[in-house]
DNA sequence: AGACGAATGTGAGAGGCTCATACATCCAAT
DNA sequence: ATTGGATGTATGAGCCTCTCACATTCGTCT
């Protein structure tokens, strides 16, 4: 934990390989894709031999799975961010789905690994991660659904909330809206309307004095 | 173009190669994903050299999103069935969210290659297909969404619509539900209900200020 | 019909990547 | 100081992508 720069004189060990390389990954993975992404470019970043990445993580998925979940833990800092800056529970919901997709625009490598395919399924505490999020938010749908709906419909509109997130999320990387940087602003405002409608229909007609 | 089955006795060309080599390329996909797919195993499933494939793709991108689009079109298909079943336009379009669930269950390999990252941002095609989708329904979003509200409204739903029916299915296949085959019935009931909801906010008069 | 150019497939190979294995080096606890 | 375990290196096998020169076949033009 000591030396931070790279090489000193006897430098043979690193100090702390394992995080330096989850930045590697990240750095490669937002200029490249995780498809351009590779163990021994990683390596090759950070001064290390092609071999050395394998005594940390166990294959390349272990490696893009650590730092997809590194960006988890990021992205969930910026949800709680997100959350105190609205006043309403009604609010706060929609907030949540807008942040996500204006974070997407700015961190576009790392929703790649969030979302890139077979990773969640392989690791745990990754495809946890979405639960997290709706634990987050559930204080706040408990009251925006009517008590007499029960629990289940909470935890209903806090899946529905993460999919349309994910989903104008998608849309927007894939490009389906123009350029993700320069319509990124518009679609998360759409992204929040979305989900004020969806908590619209979930909830009483009105809950809302203004 | 004659030739349908295989490798007469003079059969060094194959007869339409292409097409046979997307057809590989979706069983490998259905079975090992996108990530492990390889030009090669597909070549090696169409009897045919490894370099053959250059010949009809320029990369192995070329290969993976012809595939796609070959998915995309048979989605269309099913998307066009979920619409006839369904009598009011309301729940017409509730019906295609289920639908687009429904299949993703069934043709996971399909959905790997439709959402792989940089597929649709390479391919014109493919990223318009989206678009397709759109068209395909705006009539119904017409009958639903108040007149006054305007064109753009009614496009507005239905990229909610896209957005929550894709991010059910990516929550679907990460396994978050739990395993997919098993929940998918359940999670397309859940889809179509957080469908209906969003079609009843949108419908509700305008409370946002755009 | 016969010949020729274009399209399509083959074979061999360069270069890169993942991952395993044996070895070198360094830290920490005795 | 020694020694055992953790960490990095060196090497290499095996696979993959993609290229290039060459072989084979198809369609077309005379």
């Amino acid at each position: 934990m000591a030396c931070s720069g790279g090489r000193e004189r006897g430098a043979y060990h690193h100090g702390d390989l394992a995080a330096a390389l989850v930045r590697a990954t990240l750095e490669i993975v937002d200029e490249v894709g995780v498809r351009g992404f590779s163990v021994a470019e990683a390596a090759r970043r950070t001064r290390v031999s092609p071999g050395a990445p394998y005594r940390h993580f166990a294959d390349r998925d272990a490696l893009l799975a650590a730092a997809a979940l590194e960006v988890s833990r990021r992205l969930r800092a910026i949800h709680l961010e997100a959350m105190t800056t609205a006043s309403s529970p009604h609010e706060r919901l929609a907030a949540v789905a807008g942040s996500y997709v204006r974070a997407a625009a700015v961190h576009r490598g790392g929703f790649d690994l969030l979302f890139a395919p077979g990773l969640r399924t392989h690791h745990l505490e990754l495809r946890d991660s979405t639960r997290e999020f709706i634990d987050l938010l559930l204080p706040s749908a408990f009251e925006v659904v009517p008590p007499e709906q029960g629990a289940k419909a909470a935890v209903g509109l806090l899946e529905a909330l993460s999919a349309v997130a994910r989903g104008y999320v998608a849309l927007l990387l894939d490009g389906v809206f123009g350029e993700p940087g320069a319509v990124a602003a518009e679609v998360a405002v759409r992204a929040t309307r979305a989900a004020r409608a969806l908590v619209d229909g979930y909830g009483l007609p009105d809950t809302t004095p203004s």
